[in-house]
DNA sequence: TATTGTTATACTCTATAACTATA
DNA sequence: TATAGTTATAGAGTATAACAATA
């Protein structure tokens, strides 16, 4: 068992002085790490990517459609949590760059089918590869076994599932 | 030596068939979980802090200017990791609102030094409950040991200390 | 009536550039 | 020259409202 109470000497004088607890201290609060580090990692991602002119989200897109081609819109802004109105001028860039496809469902006309184009499909692989450099770059102070767990917490946090 | 192969079972088919990694999967990515996850908890911020119109940002200010009264406007910037083009509206807003103080610096007439009002100071337990709350609820799946392993990676990924 | 997808619009956060006052 | 702070502006992400087409 390991005792992660804190030690009162890291208490900061003046909030102690005042009676705040060190748990109240920002840099305790995992909601504001959590964000920190989302946004290093946003930034380190937007470096990587930057020649493939791709984004988290656009990655995301291409990524899911890719695993799940023929995908609908309404399915896509689901699982990846975006609202409809967000998606639309998005999968119409991507469309504009030769990268996804949008064409008409055979039984209801009002849903839009996705797919990667040929072009897209052959990119991906490349593409993969510098996330993958990506996250060996930000998380390098991470062991293997630590990224695992973290991968579980942070799952238990956005999702319903497990 | 760890080993860190994938179990093919893990791998959905449609990208298995296709020869992507489970590793390459958008839902093993932890730079995407980051994403959702931080989203998921800024959220859930907004919906804790509404009454007191204080967003994760507005709050790291008073938190940190509470922690350190007298705390130049640069020092907040490099601390909470902003421009302090973006910190200059955020601050005037926080003193339109009667929250914080700008004063000069008594032997450098470029520094700004901030400090908490007298109703900052009295209302800032309020929120730190607040904060709590909120850090209780989207954290509630997650041990108390696994919210101190949580904070240490988090720790791990955007300083460069430790 | 409900769902899919779209457009328009507004807000927050972040980024760069240009500027001033001061060191 | 360099630093502290400000203003202006633009981009990306997300939110709601309103709408047309279809189920």
């Amino acid at each position: 068992m390991i005792d992660y109470t804190m030690d009162d000497t890291e208490v900061h004088a003046s909030t102690a002085a005042r009676g705040a607890m060190a748990e109240d201290a920002l840099d305790a609060q995992i909601g504001y790490n959590l964000r920190r580090a989302s946004a290093f990692a946003l930034n380190d991602f937007a470096v990587e990517l930057a020649d493939a002119a791709l984004r988290p989200v656009t990655y995301g897109m291409l990524a899911l459609i890719d695993e799940r081609p023929g995908i609908r819109a309404a399915e896509l802004c689901r699982l990846l949590g975006m609202k409809s109105a967000n998606m639309a001028p998005l999968l119409a860039e991507l469309e504009e760059r030769g990268l996804v496809e949008r064409d008409d469902h055979a039984e209801d006309k009002r849903v839009r089918v996705l797919t990667l184009t040929p072009a897209a499909r052959e990119a991906m692989p490349r593409w993969r590869q510098q996330v993958r450099r990506h996250e060996d770059r930000f998380l390098h102070r991470l062991t293997k076994k630590d990224r695992a767990t973290l991968l579980r917490m942070l799952r238990l946090i956005w999702t319903d599932e497990d």
